[in-house]
DNA sequence: TATGAATGAGATTTCATTCAT
DNA sequence: TATGAATGAAATCTCATTCAT
């Protein structure tokens, strides 16, 4: 034929469909997601997208690994990185990356991993390895270099990091689940927790 | 011949099956149960199971019925009852029931409804209504009347009584899936919450 | 317990039930009628259902005699008995019956016929043997009877006596099929179709 | 290997399964055919056929389409494009239409919507607007030509023009229930009947 | 590469029939 | 007799995956 028409190029391809599957996942959840549709979204051949991930789980775990590591990531640099005190940067970077998680797309994935979770075995495992240990030891450094420069005082935050994440879990979850009954002001809420958390580790001898 | 095919037991059946069914769930999530493994586990036909739920999902709500509301009820009541101190009530039986979610059956169904909440509307409204309200505006008589009886002071968690659960319900996704990557202390990191929250709400003027 | 309720008699119970299944035929066609809910309407348990009527098919076949093989009868009767001439039968008595058929509710049992009779031989058979061979050779006799004392002549209705039942047929079909779209004068449609015929074999040379 | 797993033909498909669906529906009726013996019969899988009729109501309809619609379509061109008398066209091509159609396999269909009508209302629109409606306004134009041109005088048949199609239905209805037990001549029932009719209509004044 | 027609295992649900009570 | 709880075979439909083109 005379005219050839635009084509993506092929390396976004990946990308472009498991943005697609996101959204589809996002959607429906994984279990009621149909690859056909996926595909249909990302404007490629069920085929096609079979040539690129070789199961709908591959599919699954390729969009986690897409979409959160890079957040976290972004966090660990951050820590390393920055030149505030630990409390400045809890309340400035910290905070801001923890009240934009509920109303972003990740926050589909979060629930994803939890539903589904169970059911994949090495997802969790990649999950864990590549998201959970490096967020929580990054925050662990950030509390320690708060403690070795007299800001905070030991407390149970260095045992527990998690109390940090709760609220930012808790937010995720209530939006995801309850958005027709009711609508938490997140910012609010992870903020309200910081803050307590806050006043109770602070050294003030 | 020794035993009878089937025994008519019309009365222990809906319990009998709804304890199979969140066995089944608990193992295998909603989607992927299948009712005739549900029916096995329960000793029973599949038919026998539709005689008494009509579908997959009215099982699902059924499960949630008989588990998850008897425990929220047990709470109100608790609170309505009690003759200890706001804060005594908080350090006692309230956090003796925050503390065993994490470990018993129950915490399948939080994870569940997480899951398949958002494709099961009317379930996420049943849950909200009959569990969801009745514990958060238990929760929130408890602290007025600390507030009244001049124990704490106002708050953020008069507007947040979510603060006291969030720490739950992540000691509940945390068990659940990352089981066996990692073994919260959910005892103790509660009970650490808990603490901080009433040492910022403390009236100690 | 004090007071026996009343109890119909036993005598009646086969025929309260084929009642209750002409009715349950008649709105939902053999197929999709569940026998539970003949023995509900008969206000009888399944279990006493299947103590008269061994399989749903032969509920069926006794739902066919007892409602068609009367009737027939009937005719059958009047036609040897009559004191009229051929055509006054035909305009009184015969008229007379074939009209109220396609409103009667055996019009249900045409039309169940003609639906299951290819999958139930042995009920044609009987269908057959019982009513249709009877029917056919009464009015045979009857037209029989015109020509020999001269109120026919010899014609076509000889060889096909069916040309009188032809537009009883027809009616029944489509006040039975198409009620929801068109309603068919069946009275004036049987009466005009029998004087058309009349007009052709009467004598009158 | 010799013969592949399977072929692409996507245009012969929904023809293919069409046929064999009217040859299961013929000797089974509809709700004892299986789809599954449809797919067998048209060699190919059961998934295929879904994807071409969506569901089995939606494969009896496109049954129904596809063998009675053409039919129709035919006489009613045959009658408009005529150059014949009425008379002659209703002694020719449509004695020749009626004829046939207790022989052909379209009868199945009849004995089907007789049968399953009642149960799928949106078939028996379609089957009311697409085959009864065309059928029945063509004869009728055609008896009103005939009129107009002198050939019949008014009659009956102006407003019962099903009466040339009773006995064409009550051919097929006999031919499929008493197959095994009587076989009628049905070309002479059919021609027997219009001669009376016409003897009955036609104009001698 | 790219397509989408084709497969087939498997899931939910129904209901005639049985049988302990 | 009379009941209705219990069975289990089957039927429709779905969808991840394959493979001829």
């Amino acid at each position: 034929m005379a005219e050839p028409r635009f084509r993506r190029r092929k390396e976004d391809r990946p990308a472009e469909i498991t943005a697609a599957a996101l959204a589809e996942f996002s959607d429906k959840g994984y279990d009621a997601a149909r690859v056909d549709d996926v595909a249909k979204r990302a404007g490629v051949s069920k085929g096609l997208l079979y040539l690129y991930f070789r199961t709908k789980e591959e599919l699954f775990k390729a969009v986690v690994r897409s979409f959160v590591s890079p957040r976290i990531q972004a966090l660990e640099n951050g820590i390393r990185d920055t030149e505030l005190s630990a409390e400045a940067f809890l309340r400035g970077p910290f905070l801001e990356f923890a009240k934009q998680i509920p109303k972003s797309p990740v926050r589909v994935l979060v629930r994803l991993i939890i539903a589904e979770g169970p059911k994949y075995p090495d997802l969790t495992k990649y999950y864990w390895d590549n998201v959970v240990t490096h967020g929580l030891s990054a925050i662990r450094q950030l509390i320690a270099r708060g403690v070795r420069n007299g800001e905070f005082k030991a407390s149970a935050l260095d045992e527990f990091p998690q109390m940090l994440v709760a609220p930012v879990l808790f937010s995720v979850v209530w939006t995801s689940v309850f958005s027709k009954q009711h609508s938490l002001d997140s910012d609010r809420f992870i903020e309200t927790n910081l803050e307590i958390i806050l006043s109770a580790i602070r050294d003030t001898a």
